[in-house]
DNA sequence: AATAATTTTTAGATTTACCTAAAAATAAAA
DNA sequence: TTTTATTTTTAGGTAAATCTAAAAATTATT
């Protein structure tokens, strides 16, 4: 049984495994608005408890019992923010904090109901898969908008950045999950994409182009 | 700002508040599962923090403050249990847990919206009755059916009892919420009460009879 | 009213998750 | 390859919520 600090620590590193291989001491305490000296101390005490392995000053990675629990609190989080967006109303951009508390609870039997009632959804509001109840889930091929060439074309699938500013930018350009667009142009000036979308065309910052994820349907 | 272990004590002393006007220390501690120690510790924050008025070795009594939070508390508590049974079927014995855990996540947003998607519930499932936003709710007369007399009637609306041994033998003798009864006959000899249900007759203890509460439409 | 029993508080420790400041190890630059 | 910069760890301390054991206050009983 872990205490909602080591949870949070868990998914933390989680997450920052997605990016580096060795999670270092200070990317955990950046993240966690904490200091590296009290990160050291939590690294120690997860590495005992057999979550992460841990080699004094090269970083941590989870163990497989790390990273499933890990997975679990991924899991509830996303379900929660299905919950919220789906039966509660709530937007996009309202949900995470919300999802941070309740992806604590500890029920089983909760999350399974929840998984249920919610009719099993794949993935959450801003795209990101669920796992299932014994932590499997697809890896999703996504590709940054940044990435694409003029003329290809694709769905938006997802987000890269959850912060409720950029979330709210996206909404108000009309850039929400499902959203069919194509490249019609890279301004060489600074780098923004325009695209067109079934209605309009629009112009986007590089900035944020970095941040929309595609599942791509044009040419590559 | 309240920390996780101060809303359980005002809820304990909320609760204990119901039977006893002073609340005292050892009630507490017995309550919250700690030791009067602890208590004596935890008692002086609350007051610091003008959530309890409290004199030395005279006990507590919640401020207003501290009422109005302990009803939110409250409040959050039973419109979650409402939301395990009626959206994810849960049973009545099996909330009081989650819920416990749930009424501590601190958005007052969720709890509005959730309110509403569960239409603005007046009881939780074991019939008592949930506070609005503002704390107001209807001070419900019940009577224990022990205090009944032969011959009258009444339909049960609560129980003073949720221990989930407790309910589930109540829902083993068909005695749920909304049932109307009449009790028949009070046994001499252990005080059993024999009662009337629309299709059969049982005989319950006098312990399970002191926490049942009936609404009353018999004569009286 | 004096004694006994109970309740409550104090005193001093412990554990968890933090912190600051300084030391040690590693990585980068001259 | 030194020197410098960065990262990480250690050492020692703090605050919250708990504990045990003993002292003090209150209540009950003879």
């Amino acid at each position: 049984m872990q205490s909602y600090t080591e949870e949070n620590y868990l998914k933390t590193i989680y997450h920052l495994a997605e990016k580096t291989v060795n999670v270092q001491t200070n990317a955990i305490a950046e993240q966690m608005q904490t200091k590296p000296a009290s990160v050291t101390d939590m690294i120690k005490k997860l590495a005992e408890k057999g979550l992460i392995d841990y080699v004094k000053y090269q970083g941590v990675t989870l163990t497989e019992t790390g990273k499933n629990t890990a997975i679990d609190i991924v899991r509830k989080h996303r379900l929660w923010e299905v919950f919220l967006v789906d039966k509660l109303n709530f937007k996009w951009d309202e949900v995470h904090d919300v999802a941070e508390e309740l992806e604590h609870i500890k029920s089983v039997e909760l999350i399974e109901r929840l998984d249920e009632f919610l009719g099993f959804p794949k993935a959450d509001p801003h795209g990101d898969p669920i796992p299932d109840k014994n932590g499997r889930f697809a890896k999703t091929q996504f590709i940054k908008l940044i990435e694409l060439k003029v003329g290809d074309a694709g769905t938006i699938t997802g987000v890269s950045q959850h912060s409720s500013a950029f979330l709210k930018h996206l909404e108000k350009l009309g850039l929400t999950l499902g959203k069919q667009i194509q490249v019609s142009d890279v301004t060489d000036f600074d780098g923004s994409v325009e695209i067109q979308l079934s209605d309009k065309q629009i112009n986007i910052s590089r900035e944020v182009a970095k941040h929309i994820l595609i599942s791509s349907n044009g040419k590559n």
